[in-house]
DNA sequence: CTGTCAAGACGGATCGTCTCGTCTCGCTTC
DNA sequence: GAAGCGAGACGAGACGATCCGTCTTGACAG
């Protein structure tokens, strides 16, 4: 699992509990203590787990730390579309705002700021990320958007990474900058002047 | 300076010399063995510089940090405008691979991660940031897009912060999370399509 | 004489490695 | 299929190293 990490010896005697319990601690400590003091001693004392448990799984504290989302995504069943009721500028909305929701949490605020961190300097990490949790999520949105442009709702030209960076890429980047309120509004105010455009219309 | 940091004490005897010693030192530090190894003994050594002189005049790291950059820029003198011939589409594709070029930059790299990472997790770092860095910057790119709005080339009733977000946004969010190849070329397909919009015109 | 400086000692926290003795699993043997 | 065996994961924690942030020292400058 985890791409590259977490199953290198034989994994046929590996403890499901303790594995289990160490992404869970992982996951509330950082929570709890923030990112600058979440510590391998810890997550192991906290998940009543052996330092040596956590370092024959896991290569870095950004792997447990990838797991822990990959085992709380997987929990909540990958949602199996976006809400496609037609109205293009009403369904990226709704979704936009549940990003600002999500976002904004505090449940998930500091894991998801520490888990940006460990991804930032540490590029297997980053390919990790894409591939097995950002990339569904993308491929869900492509599919919304290719339904829009069957439609005739989007241009058909279109780069649909562009897109897709464009609704999204200044949520994310005010959140990981604080550099203004991320309410729903500024959500609705980015689908609306991503869909018509900077120039007059 | 610095915002709130850096000026506590007395500042009448301060040594213009370690003060300079310690930035470089960090800078460059942080490019050579990375932010996860950088530690302000390290600093301290390579800035032949007492502890203590880090302590008494920065509260963080990250403080640290943020004053190294806001060196550099004060040195390369914060040039005065956005080039504006009147073709905003030119323009804009124009400052945006320069924006791609730096953050490709090897020598910046690193010290940029690095210091994203400290803005992540300290509210008045970020403050700080959006103050004394990114705001002045962000100042000249609102007064391209109000000459551009003048110039009836830009919607009137355009937020112009929401649009510099879905301008800058995208190419910031690929090279935090290295989610696809950071090209001048991307560039160019982000200016168009914010320009024109996601809807067929 | 007061405050900053370079240097570095200090206790505490965490790192990543290692060594224990225990426990669990899967295979063999009868 | 029950009993025994061996490999490997397990919890626990000792270990030296590094870095933290504080504190002390003595030199020096205003």
């Amino acid at each position: 699992m985890t791409a590259q990490h977490g199953t290198a010896p034989g994994t046929r005697r590996r403890s499901e509990a303790s594995r289990r319990a160490i992404l869970t601690a992982a996951f509330e400590l950082v929570g709890e203590v923030g990112y600058a003091k979440l510590s391998i001693e810890g997550i192991a004392a906290r998940a009543g787990v052996g330092k040596q448990t956590i370092y024959r799984w896991w290569p870095s504290k950004g792997a447990v730390l990838f797991d822990a989302f990959l085992m709380l995504s997987e929990g909540t069943g990958d949602s199996p579309a976006l809400p496609d009721t037609g109205d293009l500028e009403a369904d990226l909305k709704a979704v936009l705002r549940a990003t600002v929701a999500e976002l904004n949490s505090p449940r998930y605020d500091e894991p998801m700021r520490a888990l940006s961190t460990e991804i930032l300097h540490d590029p297997a990490l980053a390919a990790a990320y894409a591939e097995r949790l950002d990339g569904p999520m993308k491929e869900l949105k492509k599919q919304r958007l290719r339904s829009a442009q069957r439609a005739g709702q989007l241009s058909g030209d279109l780069d649909l990474d562009v897109a897709i960076e464009m609704l999204w890429g200044p949520l994310l980047n005010r959140w990981l900058q604080r550099s203004g309120p991320l309410t729903p509004e500024y959500a609705d105010a980015v689908v609306e002047t991503a869909l018509n455009g900077l120039r007059p219309r």
